[in-house]
This record gives C-alpha cells, sequence and structure tokens, in this order.
RNA sequence: GCCGAGGUGGCGAAACUGGCAGACGCAGGGGACUUAAAAUCCCCAGAGCGAACGCUCGUGCGGGUUCAAAUCCCGCCCUCGGCACCA
C-alpha cells in the first residue's frame, strides 16, 4: 500500500486557524481556579521577527499548550512595544511616517505568528503607540508627580547629539548611546525623573525572594551597587563646612587632603580668590571631558588645589581642599576624604601633587611600611594605628568603633549609598507619550488633569527628526487651573515607562475608565512565568519591578514584584561574513564561503547573533517553506537548554525533519491496526518486549511533564520522545505485537509531541479517529510504578571500576541487603574475588553496588 | 579590579540529590535497497593497546575528600556576560 507522505503545508494550512477559532488561548473565566499568568516580553515591531526572535514565542507557546492540557486558566497575552527611536529612524530612512512603519510591521508580525502556530489571547492585545494604551502611561505619570516619585529638575544629563535626546543613565552602556554608538555629551538640562532611587532597598532586598536567574539578580545588584559607610563632616575655612562619605571611616586618622568634584556648589566657596584662575580653567576643560575619558582609569591624576583648607575633625590637623575630575559629583556627597595610604586612587593622587601619605592600619608586629615606596595598602584586617584612642583596634571593630566614636563626637553618622541614579525619563523626541504637564506663568507647573488624558501625540506630517517642540501650534494651550494662556511640555517619555507596566494592561486591556481593575490585576498578578532575553536584565526588569513597587505603595496593586519567575532564554547565532572592504555581506554574497563576491577577498567568518545589520538573520519564512513550521519549531527547541546561546545549522534541521517523517510514517503505518484495538492495554498480558515499552512509555511520559511544567529543558524532552518513538519502532516490527499496547503508545506519544509540533501532532491525532482535538485533552498520566518497570540492571564495581552488570529484580534491587547478596552470588563476581579478601561492600538501592577488595 | 555564568567526543549536547560519563541528534564510516543517485532502513563510532574475551586512559589544569567525583573542597588557567576612578 502507498503511504501518503508527511507534507508539513497541507497539515499546517488546515489547522492554522483552527485553535483560534475553538478560542483555546482565550481567558474562559473571571475568576481563574488554577490561574497561571505566562507572559513573553513583546516585541518591538522592527520589520520582521527572525528565527531567533521565534525562540522566545515558540518555548512561550509549548509551555503554554502544556499548561492548557494540564487544566490550568492561562493568561497569554501578547502585545507591541510601539514606541521609541528605531521607528523614527525607519521612518526617516523610508520616507514614512513611524506610526505607518509600526503598524505594518504589526500586522506582518501577527501573519508570522500565525504561520509558527503560536497562539495568544488575541482579544488582549495591546499597543503602546495607541491613545487608549498611552493615555494610561500618562496617567502612571500623573501618579507618580502627584506623590513626590516624578519630578523635574536642572541636571547633568547625557545628551545623544546623533540620537538628538538625552538618554537614561541605564542606557549609555560603556559610555555609549546604546542605540546608536555615540558618546553622549554632557548637558545641563532641565529634565523630568522618576525617583527610583527612593526605592533601591526594597528593589535589592526582594531579589532575594524571586524565582530569576542568580546573574540576572547579580546584575541588578551591581547596578543598584549599595555600600555601606559613614558620612564625616568637616570644618573648612570661611566657615563653611563639607560632608564626605566614605566606606572606611576608620582611617579618617589618615585623611590628608580633601577632594570635591567639580561640579560640587562648594568650589566657588572654596576657591580662593588667588587659585580663582586656575579652578575656573580647571572646571571648563573638565566639563568638556566626554564621559569616556572621565571614567578611563588609567588615566594619570588631575586637578587643582582650591587654596583653602579643612580640618580633620580627629587630628586637628589642616588639610588642603582640592577638585579633581576623578571624583563622582552625583555619588555620595560629591566629596571626598583622601587617605593615601589606604585608596590606590587617592595615593596616586597624592604622588602626583606631592600630598603627604600617612598609615593608620597596619598588620600586627610588623614595621610599618615605607609611605614613599608603597602602593596603597589595602589592608582591612590591619590593626588601627596612630589614631588616637582608638589605636590598637583590631580591623575585624575598625569600622564600627569609628562610626561610634564620630557619632558620639558629632562628626560623622552611618550612611548606606547607592550607585542607581534617578531614571531620567524625558526625551527630546516625537514618537512617544506625551508628558502631560503644562507651564502657566502664574501657577507654575500644572499636571494636566486626568479627565482631560489623553494628551494627543499631534497627527502631523513626520518630517524627519523631530520633537513635540518642532510641532507649530502643539505647545500652545491654556493652563487648567487658572485658564490662562500656558505651554504644553514638549518632551515624550521614554519607551521603558511604556514597557514598565503594560503586564499590567493585559489583565483588563479595554477598560476606558481606568488603566486596570485592580482585583483582577490582583487575582492574576504576579506574572508566574516571564520569559525574555537577557538584554532587559537591567534596564526593562529594573523599571518594572519599581513600577509596580510605586503602584503597590499608592494602594493600586497587591503585588510588590511583578515577576515571581524569570527564565533568561539564550540567543540565536548564525554565521556572519565580513568583507574588509565591502563590510557585512549576505551569505550568497560570499563564494565557496570564504571569498567576497565583490572583490574576491577573502571574507571574516564569526558567528554573532542574528541582526539585520551583520546580514545574518535566518527569516523564518524560508524555514517554513521547505520544512514547514514544526521542524522549525522542534529544530529551535531540540538544538540546546533553551537559557544558552545557540548556533543555527542547516544541518541540524534536517535531522529534526527527518524524525518527523519518520512519526509520519510510523503513525499513519500503524493506524489500521490500532484502529481494531479495543480499550486499554492489559499488563498482565505483557510479554517482556511490551513490559519494557510499558516502562518508557511512563518514563517517558514522567521526563516531559517534568521538563514542560517546572525544569523547562525542553531538549531533553525532546530528546526522551525520540527515544519513545525509536522503541516503538523497533517494537512494531515484531513478529507479535499488542495492537492495544501500540494504540496506547502512539496515542501518547501525539499527546506529548503536540506542544513541540501542534500541527503535526493535531492532524495524526484526528487520523487516529480521536473526536476530541488535543487541547481538549487531558495531558497524559504516568504511573509512578510503571517508571521503574520490574527489572532493573545494577552495576558492579570492585575497587571504583564497574567489572560487571546483573539484571536484579526491582524490588530485590530497592533493598540493600538483597543486593549485595545477589551481586555476591553471581558467578562474574565471584571469579573477580577469587584470590582477594572483601573489605567492604556498600550496596545503594535501586543504583549500584560496590566492592573494595584487598 | 569586583561580581556572575561557563569549559564534557569531530560538532550541538546529556548525566536533576556524589552512584554505569557521552542519552538524543548532527557530521562521519560500513552495509542493504537501486542501473545509478537521492531518500529510506540496518550496523559501527571518546582515545589508546589488542586477533579477541578485554585492559588502560579520559569531563580545562594541579592537588584533596570519598568505596565512588563532570558533580564536593583547595589552588590555578581560559571563554563569555555585568559593573567599574562609585570613595
Amino acid at each position: 500500500m502507498k503511504r501518503e507522505a508527511y507534507d508539513p503545508h497541507a497539515i499546517e494550512e488546515k489547522w492554522r486557524d483552527f485553535w483560534r477559532e475553538k478560542g483555546y488561548f482565550r481567558v474562559k473565566t473571571a475568576s481563574p481556579r488554577k490561574k497561571f499568568y505566562y507572559l513573553n516580553m513583546f516585541p518591538y515591531p522592527s520589520g520582521y521577527l527572525h528565527v531567533g526572535h521565534g525562540r522566545n514565542y515558540i518555548i512561550g507557546d509549548a509551555i503554554v499548550r502544556f499548561l492548557i492540557m494540564r487544566g490550568h486558566d492561562v493568561l497569554n497575552p501578547m502585545g507591541w512595544d510601539a514606541f521609541g527611536l528605531p521607528a523614527e529612524n525607519a521612518a526617516i530612512e523610508r520616507g514614512t511616517h513611524p506610526r505607518e512603519w509600526t503598524l505594518a510591521n504589526i500586522a506582518y508580525a501577527k501573519d508570522q505568528f500565525r504561520a509558527w502556530g503560536i497562539e495568544y489571547d488575541w482579544g488582549r492585545e495591546v499597543t503602546t503607540c495607541l491613545p487608549g494604551y498611552y493615555r494610561w502611561t500618562q496617567w502612571l505619570f500623573l501618579k507618580l508627580y502627584e506623590n513626590g516619585l516624578a519630578y523635574k529638575k536642572r541636571a547633568d544629563v547625557n545628551y545623544c547629539p546623533s540620537c538628538q535626546t538625552v538618554l537614561a543613565n541605564e542606557q549609555v552602556a560603556g559610555g555609549e548611546c546604546d542605540r546608536c554608538g555615540t558618546p553622549p555629551e554632557r548637558k545641563t538640562l532641565d529634565q523630568w525623573f522618576f525617583r527610583i532611587t527612593a526605592y533601591a532597598e526594597r528593589l535589592l532586598a526582594d531579589l532575594a525572594d524571586l524565582d530569576w536567574p542568580e546573574h540576572v539578580k547579580k546584575m541588578q545588584e551591581n547596578w543598584i551597587g549599595r555600600s555601606e559607610g559613614a558620612t564625616i563632616t568637616f570644618r573648612c575655612d570661611r566657615d563653611a563646612s563639607l560632608p564626605v562619605f566614605t566606606t572606611r571611616p576608620d582611617t579618617l586618622w589618615g585623611a590628608t587632603f580633601l577632594v570635591l568634584a567639580p561640579e560640587h556648589p562648594l568650589v566657588d566657596v572654596l576657591t580662593v580668590p588667588e587659585r580663582k584662575a586656575d579652578v575656573e580653567g580647571y572646571r571648563r576643560q573638565a566639563s568638556r571631558a566626554s564621559e569616556i575619558e572621565r571614567l578611563s582609569a588609567e588615566r594619570e591624576k588631575t586637578g587643582v588645589f582650591l587654596g583653602s583648607r579643612a580640618q580633620n575633625p580627629v587630628t586637628g590637623e589642616p588639610i588642603p581642599i582640592w577638585t579633581s575630575d576623578y571624583v563622582t559629583p552625583t555619588y555620595g556627597t560629591g566629596a571626598i576624604m583622601g587617605v593615601p595610604a589606604h585608596d590606590e586612587r587617592d595615593f596616586a593622587f597624592a604622588r602626583r601633587f606631592g600630598l603627604p601619605i600617612r598609615v593608620v592600619i597596619a598588620p600586627p608586629e610588623e614595621p610599618l611600611p615605607d609611605p614613599r615606596t608603597m602602593a596603597a595598602a589595602y589592608t582591612g584586617s590591619g590593626t588601627m594605628v596612630s589614631s588616637g584612642l582608638l589605636s590598637g583596634t583590631p580591623g575585624s571593630h575598625a569600622i564600627e568603633r569609628t562610626i561610634g566614636y564620630l557619632a558620639e563626637q558629632g562628626i560623622g553618622e552611618r550612611k548606606v549609598v547607592y550607585r542607581l541614579r534617578d531614571w531620567l525619563i524625558s526625551r527630546q523626541r516625537y514618537w512617544g507619550a506625551p508628558i502631560p504637564i503644562v507651564y502657566c506663568d502664574r501657577c507654575g507647573v500644572v499636571p494636566v488633569p486626568e479627565a482631560d488624558l489623553p494628551v494627543l501625540l499631534p497627527d502631523v506630517p513626520f518630517v524627519g527628526k523631530m520633537g513635540l517642540a518642532d510641532v507649530p501650534g502643539y505647545a500652545d494651550t491654556t493652563c487648567p487651573q487658572c485658564g490662562g494662556s500656558a505651554k504644553r511640555d514638549t518632551d515624550t517619555m521614554d519607551t521603558f515607562v511604556d514597557s514598565s507596566w503594560y503586564f499590567l494592561r493585559f489583565v483588563s486591556p479595554h477598560e476606558e475608565t481606568v488603566p486596570f481593575v485592580s482585583e483582577d490585576v490582583n487575582c492574576w498578578l504576579p506574572v508566574d512565568l516571564y520569559v525574555g532575553g537577557v538584554e532587559h536584565a537591567i534596564l526593562h526588569l529594573l523599571y518594572a519591578r519599581f513600577i509596580t513597587k510605586a503602584l503597590h505603595d499608592l494602594g493600586h496593586v497587591a503585588p510588590a514584584e511583578p515577576f515571581r519567575r524569570l527564565f533568561a532564554q539564550g540567543m540565536v547565532c548564525h554565521t556572519a561574513y565580513k568583507c574588509q572592504e565591502h563590510g557585512w555581506l549576505y551569505p550568497k554574497e560570499v563564494n565557496d564561503g570564504l571569498r567576497c563576491g565583490t572583490c574576491g577577498q577573502e571574507v571574516a567568518t564569526s558567528y554573532f547573533s542574528m541582526s539585520k545589520s551583520k546580514k545574518n538573520v535566518v527569516e523564518p519564512a524560508e524555514i517554513i517553506a521547505r520544512y514547514g513550521a514544526d521542524t522549525e519549531r522542534l529544530y529551535t527547541l531540540f538544538m540546546g537548554p533553551p537559557d544558552r546561546d545557540i548556533e543555527w545549522s542547516e544541518d541540524g534541521i534536517r535531522g529534526v525533519w527527518r524524525f518527523l517523517n519518520r512519526v509520519w510514517n510510523l503513525v499513519s503505518g500503524e493506524i489500521p491496526r490500532s484502529a481494531l484495538a479495543q480499550g486499554e492495554p492489559d499488563p498482565l498480558q505483557f510479554g517482556s518486549a511490551e513490559r519494557a515499552l510499558w516502562q518508557k512509555l511512563h518514563a517517558t511520559v514522567e521526563k516531559v511533564t517534568e521538563e514542560l511544567g517546572d525544569r523547562l529543558g525542553l531538549n531533553t524532552a525532546i530528546a526522551a520522545i525520540m527515544e519513545l518513538v525509536n522503541e516503538l519502532g523497533v517494537y512494531v516490527n515484531r513478529p507479535e505485537t499488542d495492537p492495544r499496547l501500540v494504540r496506547r503508545v502512539v496515542r501518547d506519544a501525539i499527546l506529548l509531541l503536540s506542544p513541540f509540533t501542534p500541527f503535526l501532532a493535531e492532524e495524526l491525532w484526528q487520523r487516529m479517529g480521536e473526536k476530541r482535538p488535543i487541547l481538549d485533552t487531558p495531558w497524559p498520566e504516568y504511573d509512578p510504578g510503571a517508571v521503574v518497570g520490574d527489572e532493573v540492571e545494577i552495576p558492579v564495581q570492585i575497587n571504583g571500576k564497574v567489572r560487571t552488570r546483573l539484571r536484579v529484580a526491582a524490588q530485590a534491587a530497592a533493598d540493600p541487603r538483597a543486593l549485595q547478596k545477589a551481586a555476591l552470588a553471581s558467578p562474574e563476581v565471584q571469579e573477580r574475588l577469587r584470590g582477594h579478601e572483601v573489605q567492604r561492600v556498600i550496596a545503594v538501592p535501586g543504583k549500584l553496588v560496590s566492592i573494595v577488595v584487598r
């Protein structure tokens, strides 16, 4: 009989709309009993999604299909992070409007999801650039403003000259704009900030209870950067007093100078007239220096003496006050005490300018190091010396005792400082949510009343790099308080504000009077599993946590954390080619995989995560055309653990294609036979082959259930299914088979496969004669007793080496004494033991026997 | 410099709690089918020695604990990621 070949295209087209029409992915109840909020980080709609993007959503779709079959009420929404610079840049390039470009991309991406067989509760779709969404982003701004968590201040900020906008601290990576790589300039501007620093301690402390990857937690920890120490106040000339922050108050006796950041407000006060010219010159120079130059630790220290002095509060000694750009204006108090003997940077500064170096911490019973030749001694475990009353205090108590002493004397106090800065959210660009603030000459800063939201983004032709300040008439308005003429704020909000609360909107996306219904949020949140790229470890995930905490404090949501479990999936990498002369090349522009098609030069080959700029993306449409969506899905999940980066390979995908063909042929071949089978298999009638297959079935169900439900080792889940299919393939070729067993194994194998390859599974399921679609069918159960089987293989080690294996009844294997007896009685073991004295026997139930002999 | 993740066959990887290292797959070799090729099916496959039953070595390197170590401890090396003149 000629068998129908596996034809993914016909099958996939047949089922594509079926799941949506049946509504399997819609939330069916207002009061879920077994709720599961599954969330993928929503995409930025920038052109098409490539197979690397696909990985994120394929992982999610597999998990969600599994959860549905397990009877969970799953909230599984999708939306679009649709404001921001990339859309503007693309619109400029194409001479279109960011909105047109964005909406077209969204439509295309939705088709891609459909082609992949990835389904969502599309009735909850959220698009951040539409007024129905961003009015509530504006509402969020107003709530923060009302409660002192949004404020405007004149500050030195990072300004990207290429993007023509300011950037948040988090968006300057390694001294470069993280969008375009241009080093930002420092500008002093009036800008809006969110007071995330008020949450520094809680953002840090609450990490402990989150089920997140350790490295992501550490990244946030580093970013928040908590330091414990003390502020110490120095009395200075001209009646000034100057607080400094230090983590090493115990070294105060060794402080021989003070340094202020050039931007410090007291620099003017403390500069004597005859030093004024020098100091002014230095400050100008420092303000011009780029962030990169200033941050470079290798650069030689620079600075100037202000001319005035302070008094060391414990030694009474007058010490000089300097300014230097190695002191950061926004950290601590923007001023430090210089302790050259015990701080590397202060040491370098002291050497450069000939300032005294005084050792005040030393190892007990050893001569003090020579201050002229030492490099700063970092002796946290030394003993305090030359420190007045506290001399002799051991290092272990030095900081504590010094802080106590300083507090007593009224000189200083304990202090915790954070590296985290407030979040700068103003952007001087068009494509964002307008800041809902009005400036009135009479009333000052006036928030737009909630009832007047949204402040609409003006619908004007997009003419390239522009902000709302460039839109004629936009700023002109009337004051909501006095009705007089007033001006609107012409900045828009950082797109990370849009994405800092979207997971709340998904719960009640259509509400027109509130951003979300609190009871519903409290019912669905926190997100049970949040899956996305690790590139958001700091920015998005920190902002979203902050906003959730703020809304919690303001009484809008009950949970204080948005994402209970986070899973950071790895990137998909692919070969990229670069010609010295012609830059990045598409694979088809490279001859024989090594020469540039244009100039013939040898090209550099390397692996990078897929990106359009490196011309190494693989389009799902190509893969689906060749193999179908199921093959792409299965390959994406099979090629490695989901949290690790993987290399896309054309060869690898063929292996998966072969496997699906085997499944198709095997199942199709068994359909006529198994159709005759009535009822469930009866283990009492099994022979040994049946028992082995039965055990394999149960072990596989257990394994796949565990991986999909908890461990997320989807690659090994698939490997387990392959093993089961392989064993089934061997079994069905036996002369005698149990049709009821075959039917059961085929049935369960299809169900196990269905989260990974939903099209093929649904089709085979129907051909098996099953009437209920898969998503209405419960996930297969396994019997823990059957997983063990009735006979196990037990390796026997002699002096640590495996010498033989025994087949032992499961019952005997579970009992250490019986197991030991069986091992010692075995002829192979007896043979090995001849002439040796048995010293010890260790029998591990169900695992192995280890015999030690002499 | 500080913090984190990782290093296992030719390749992607597996080994979950210290218990048979290399499951599953790719690439490779051999065979069957075929006029031939593709596809498919069967067999082999960590390295070394051996005709063979087998034996020895083997999870980045060096030590250690243990009957037993990829897994635990100590000391290093390398790769990737985060932070970094943050006092």
